[in-house]
DNA sequence: TACAAATGTTAAGGTTCCTTTACAAACTGT
DNA sequence: ACAGTTTGTAAAGGAACCTTAACATTTGTA
């Protein structure tokens, strides 16, 4: 079976990829972390890597720290925009909630090609995020200079949600919880108290929810009203 | 990595499909039909076929003929039914022509969810065809009674293209051919002579056509006017 | 500083598909 | 009836990914 133009293997599009949002969620780029979030064995992302070395997609320093080559980086922005272009799509065109976006774009972004990629960006006039609010790589988008974590807003006051990282959409149940919750990028909500061990209390929609300290220290907000 | 629910190897459904496809034109299913159409070796269709049968997806009979069990079938139509509702969106949603979204969809065909199935039937408002004017399976769509082979129309009669089999989407250049020619479903044509050897000429939109044997006696018309 | 946890790698092996080479059986046309 | 195709299959092997078991190193920390 052939696959896309952009020859590519589908597994190099997955940790090419993989790698990209880890070193986007500022977690430093190791074998173990890869393995974790591929949730393949560390001899399976051993190997891999050296192949994608081989193949100058990524370098390893001596740290052990894995970075993208020019050409790797190419590849893993092609993969995320489509990724992230799909997720806008399947929500706004095929009207699937935010959680079953995630999981169907994960196929999505290996099949789209730079046709259809055109087309999507004109069918969705030209969208700059996802729906959780990550940036499609190459649409220009900026996050807000004022954009900070959850967890630095005070008690009593107001905040805009700005982005879900890519981070939390690997904990099972999260994303849905977060819908349900109406944590999402846009809506406004308040501070309404953070425990000693950092847990938070906020209200959104009038409906209070606790947040934990994963969760509150990684969501990306502006300060409000 | 995992695959979609429907839990099935990738070529699994690539044989079911290309066994219904073959079966749908009349052709006679063996393995030597399914090596061509699918561009793999004689060998490697053998070994398919048996683990297809040992996991009850075809029976073979001591002709050699392949038939799908109810199972395989029902794998089959599910993945023609995604193929062809994807060759839709893409033409109708996406704005791709004919051709490219004959290519694309057979990349989306493996990555559809049920979920996103509904989505693009509620979207495109149940359509009953592709783009090529073949049956989406389910949808309840039947030719219409009075359907012939091109070949069939008489030298100065009018006629509406109904279908263009899934047979003639495998002859490289056929699809462009016949798009740029205007010879698709739907449109009224007339035909102007038969040559002995069977070669038909044909005027669409007042252009004349050279079609040849194997595509005349393919392309599924009623008379007209 | 010493022990435990974390990390990377080797080795051996498995699955899914595909290939080429070879051969035997079944058709087909003359 | 016979030569030449067409068809199926066995054998051997390869590429892409993945696994578990085992081990050596490094790192973190009580």
């Amino acid at each position: 079976m052939s696959y896309d133009s952009t020859e590519h293997h589908p597994a190099f599009e997955e940790y090419t990829e993989t790698i990209y949002e880890l070193a986007e969620d500022e977690i430093v780029v190791i074998q173990a972390r890869i393995a974790e979030r591929l949730e393949v064995s560390r001899p399976a992302v051993s190997e891999m890597i050296r192949r994608m070395d081989g193949e100058g997609l990524v370098t390893v320093a001596k740290s052990g720290e894995i970075t993208l080559t020019t050409s790797g980086a190419a590849l893993a922005t092609t993969i995320v925009r489509r990724h992230r272009l799909a997720e806008r799509f399947l929500t706004d065109i095929l009207g699937l909630n935010w959680t079953a976006a995630h999981h169907e774009a994960g196929r999505w972004e290996h099949v789209i090609s730079p046709m259809v990629e055109t087309a999507m960006l004109r069918v969705l006039e030209d969208p700059t995020t996802c729906p959780h609010g990550n940036p499609i790589p190459g649409s220009g988008y900026t996050e807000p200079a004022d954009s900070v974590v959850l967890a630095t807003i005070k008690a009593g006051n107001d905040f805009e949600v700005v982005r879900i990282p890519e981070e939390l959409e690997f904990q099972p149940g999260q994303l849905e919880f977060l819908e349900a919750s109406g944590l999402m990028p846009g809506r406004i909500g308040t501070m309404l108290s953070i425990a000693p061990d950092g847990t938070a209390t906020v209200s959104v929609d009038g409906t209070p929810i606790g947040v934990g300290t994963g969760t509150v220290n990684r969501i990306v907000v502006t300060a409000a009203s």
